[in-house]
DNA sequence: CAGTGTATTAAAATATAATATATTTTAAGC
DNA sequence: GCTTAAAATATATTATATTTTAATACACTG
């Protein structure tokens, strides 16, 4: 058995969680000899790591200047949402279209265990947030998960996490609308009702953005 | 002026050069001291360079057992052809909306480089295919470009290398098919007719990838 | 004998560290 | 505010150690 993950794949996704979830500021300057002691990893392979995040658009790289923290803003913010919202109503639509048993099966899954965290936390549970966040994509995720285009998935998930740290730059989050939403998604999907889970998905990650953008001050 | 280009950026331009025109071809292995010494690099920079490669895709990293160049498929390439043509004809649609003289100048300067340059290929002269190219890009980026998004210019540029990679599978090119298309898309483009244009331009991509799916046979 | 499994060895990837150089940033002085 | 000197930092190479994979030889088994 092996499970050996090389220290540069380790390093990657900690400081990629590390930008997602705010630990990590934006714009922050990620100097390589203070980042390579507290990673505790040569500067070698945390070079490794920031450039592959740099083409990602999590870390940006200024040449014979270094690596920052990508900053963000609010047009950039709305400039995610609408390409997240294009790649995933298009898989969508795919996925409702091919979508066989074995898909709607794993989707029923994911959307129950969505649930019934979502439940859990509005019972005043918040030591579980992060794993609501895991079930959201989980749920998201399936739902396109037979659209049939590994590259469509791919820049899927790349935007997701995009929308998602600017997610994270609140602490609250929407309660029991986004529960709604993700029934009546969830719903429609299953019906194969194309036309009305893209207008549901569309309400909600819209909803999403208006949340954040009401929330958090850019500057 | 500073075109200091670091020793990183230049061989990682040259790489994916290399891929996309098919001197490095599709899953060929990627033996780290053979190409550290083809190219004249260090290690480091090489696999820094290697592994910004493979976030884009053009590379594929499998852990402890190295780097290849990405493998290609008729299955691939019809994905990357769909997204290209979800992601271009959504950035016309907004381009067309938002489009001000200044873009309409430089679309038309695009347009002319490359219908130019088109002319001379007809009459013969082939020394200058990867200039044709290069006005093809310029043609194409120049239709979106008032689309007033940053992702959605740097995915669709992603989208539109990777589909070149294909298209360089065939030394041949469609000749005057392609010229009539372009000016097609262009005189649509002009008079802001959204549903022509965007009708012209999915059936420029799907006939460029009807044209490489008949010609190159797969394995 | 063919095929299968298992050591052994060779090759290659991964990771760190040490070093040199070039560029940027900071600070000091005019 | 401008120029220059010093410090900090990024970039790049090289050398080395470790780990993993790939290749080879060798025995075992049906």
């Amino acid at each position: 058995m092996t499970h050996s993950n090389t220290v540069g794949s380790a390093i990657y996704q900690k400081i990629k969680d590390d930008i997602i979830y705010g630990k990590l500021q934006p714009s922050t300057k990620l100097k390589l000899d203070k980042l390579s002691n507290s990673y505790s990893v040569s500067m070698s392979t945390l070079r490794e790591c920031l450039n592959r995040l740099s083409s990602e658009g999590f870390v940006s790289a200024e040449e014979q200047r270094g690596f920052f923290v990508t900053s963000i803003s609010l047009n950039d913010f709305e400039e995610i949402t609408s390409l997240r919202i294009l790649l995933e109503c298009h898989a969508l639509k795919l996925s409702l279209k091919n979508g066989d048993t074995e898909w709607e099966g794993n989707l029923v899954g994911a959307y129950h265990k969505l649930h019934t965290k979502e439940t859990e936390m509005q019972n005043g549970d918040v030591s579980t947030k992060k794993s609501l966040i895991r079930y959201d994509w989980g749920f998201h995720q399936s739902l396109i998960l037979a659209c049939n285009s590994a590259n469509l998935i791919s820049l899927h998930s790349l935007l997701y996490y995009k929308f998602l740290r600017y997610q994270m730059l609140l602490t609250s989050s929407r309660g029991s609308d986004a529960v709604n939403e993700h029934k009546k998604i969830f719903d429609s999907a299953l019906e194969r009702d194309f036309p009305k889970a893209e207008k549901e998905l569309k309400n909600h990650v819209k909803m999403g953005l208006n949340f954040i953008s009401k929330g958090y001050k850019f500057n």
